[in-house]
DNA sequence: TATATCTGAGCGAGCGCTCAATCACTCCAT
DNA sequence: ATGGAGTGATTGAGCGCTCGCTCAGATATA
């Protein structure tokens, strides 16, 4: 589910008239940054330096923007975004069985790795957002973790996973979003040890076990 | 292994003569600062805040510390040190087998969940160090992980958990640190399902499944 | 002409950090 | 005993600078 255009207005406040134009130059001005918030994080990187990044003077950026924090929102926002359609999709034509699971596991794997850096960035400044936007941005993230949740359920009725009450399947789908971040918080190590697909492949096997019966 | 006054020095500059006096004053600074920091984040906290909450004022703080980042940087060692300490306790006595296994999860579970705080901030606020110091922080962090590895290959050796190779035990120490962090992470909405009691004893399981031996 | 959009010099607040002055304490010459 | 010189530690007003944000005017468009 898109973000509508006129979802995003009620939060973040324009003046400029046409819709067309803000959603054009919103989608600059998160272009522009996320490299920026990337490579200095959000307090050292300017509004002129985002600014310039985009193309605009300061004060047509704070034309499509109110404050700083809704730049990073919008980052935020484009994010989950993208990760949701990404993983959405493959879910729209899930499988059946652990073949299945597997599958899952592998997109939800590879789009944390594709998306490691602005994840980074996600975990690490979301806290300088309003509450009010925080909480957003977390319902985001519960949201994607719903997506998985779902697969799990709909893979976990076709039966061969072991007998998994509700709230397994709740944690279990945390559990697969988590290891698929860890490879964001500590490629600097793994990635000595693995590349990205032994990494996937060893993790899937213990994932596998987990949803196994009980002995 | 404790940070000696010596290593300290040579780390963070003091002009201050008595090494008793630095250790004294950069403990009233490491404890001043962790709640400030907790609550408003490194860049929202002012050096004048931190003197003033550990009870100087911010000329005696500078004479203790050379810049906003080496207060950080306190923190993390000091945290670090603590982490270290608890689990390396735990691991001095630990036994053979699943329960010790079971022990020793139960321990950085816990110990995660006690200082979750801090470890959220060292999380969030690592990268506002200067890259010398984000390193050995990284460093801190590795050897943590370390430890579990440690006491994962001393219960492997005594046989009973199935034939996992010395890059699943690495694999698993750092899944078994990332699963405790996350009740850190998720808090928020783990903790609606689950006690803290109640979140070890599944995952407690669960990693039981992973190192279980394969079908 | 009227309206929508863009520009960027400049404002003002806040913050990290300094340093001249002060205080506290020791020790020795008287 | 005591004055005072020397040393180490503390103080906080204030400097210099950055950065988020504004607004009066310029420019484009209809």
């Amino acid at each position: 589910m898109t973000l509508k255009r006129e979802d995003l207005s009620q939060v973040v406040q324009t003046q400029i008239k046409n819709p067309d134009l803000v959603e054009r130059r919103r989608r600059q001005i998160v272009e522009a940054a996320v490299p920026l918030l990337v490579k200095n994080g959000f307090h050292k990187t300017t509004t002129r330096q985002i600014a310039k990044a985009a193309g605009f003077s300061i004060g047509t950026l704070y034309e499509y923007v109110a404050c700083k924090e809704d730049v990073l929102y919008l980052v935020c926002e484009a994010v989950h975004d993208q990760i949701e359609r990404r993983i959405g999709d493959v879910l729209s034509h899930v499988q059946k069985g652990r073949e299945a699971l597997a599958a899952m596991v592998r997109e939800v794997f590879l789009t944390s790795h594709r998306l490691s850096d602005v994840y980074l960035l996600m975990y690490q400044e979301t806290h300088a957002l309003p509450p009010q936007w925080r909480e957003k941005v977390l319902a985001n993230e519960l949201r994607i973790n719903e997506l998985i949740h779902k697969g799990l359920q709909r893979i976990a009725e076709s039966g061969d996973l072991g007998d998994l009450d509700a709230s397994d399947l709740k944690l279990l789908s945390h559990n697969i979003s988590v290891m698929a971040h860890m490879w964001t918080f500590r490629r600097w190590i793994l990635s000595k040890e693995f590349t990205i697909e032994e990494y996937i492949a060893r993790q899937t096997e213990y994932i596998l076990k987990m949803v196994a019966d009980k002995k």
